[in-house]
DNA sequence: CTTGACTCCGTACTGCGGTACAGGGTGTAG
DNA sequence: CTACACCCTGTACCGCAGTACGGAGTCAAG
């Protein structure tokens, strides 16, 4: 046991399923760095922390697909922190004006519920 | 021509696809008002307006099962005003759930390009 | 040595939100 | 009357992000 994870260990540690692990492999997010000799994945710490970039990035609203050019500008170079910069702010623009729409959709709620208090409307549900 | 739209008229109007349509009215999501003698859907100003509902509810990131919910409550508001005021309510916890959650998101973005313009080099991406 | 949990690979399926035919019928302009 | 664009139904397919499953091999405890 001394060092490496099986992968139903990084899984676990993980908190994802096995099939999603291979999965990621399938996509080439995510390869073991080794096998033992009978075929079985190794892990070391080195995926489990790409494990958790990807969980991460993911989290934030990244697709597998924007999560593996994030990986890709890793590996390619060292000075392409401009590039992740740039795809960030765009991230961050949508995210704000998904923000801004929801906040003016809340406004409409409230409205509504209002006028549902003042027992009056039917039909007009200004979404 | 008087009034009302066939599929295709709509679908320019809306920026959507005619199957898109079809597939809207698969889901009981937006039915044409009437039909021609020879089958032809036709739509008139009240579909229309579904239509966008339809788009602008999409946008703001809800499912189109959701959208389906928020269509019932209207047409059932004629008389159930406390029951469409009750998921409204439910609606807008959602909605203000979908907020938090993105205004964490934004945070972390910005966080994000705080360190890049940090230059602390591409390996430590903090995401 | 056997049992049961774990792993392998490949393929198929899920739900979502559409999109793309195929094989017909319709509507209208020239 | 003939083109040609449009419409009909039905079914199959797409990408995404997984999830499930079958049949076989492997590992560790008892």
């Amino acid at each position: 046991m001394g060092s490496g994870l099986t992968i139903g260990q990084l899984a676990k540690q993980g908190g994802v399923n096995v099939e999603t692990l291979r999965y990621y492999e399938r996509l080439h997010l995510l390869a073991p760095a080794t096998r033992k000799a009978s075929g079985y994945r190794i892990y070391g710490p080195t995926e489990c922390h790409r494990l958790q970039f990807i969980k991460n990035a993911q989290a934030l609203g990244f697709t597998l697909h924007e999560v593996a050019e994030f990986l890709n500008l890793r590996v390619e170079s060292t000075r392409t922190c401009g590039d992740v910069k740039r795809k960030t702010q765009g991230k961050l623009a949508q995210v704000e004006k998904k923000i801004e729409d929801l906040q003016a959709l809340a406004h409409s709620l409230r409205t509504l519920i209002r006028s549902c208090e003042a027992e009056k409307m039917t039909d007009h549900c200004p979404i």
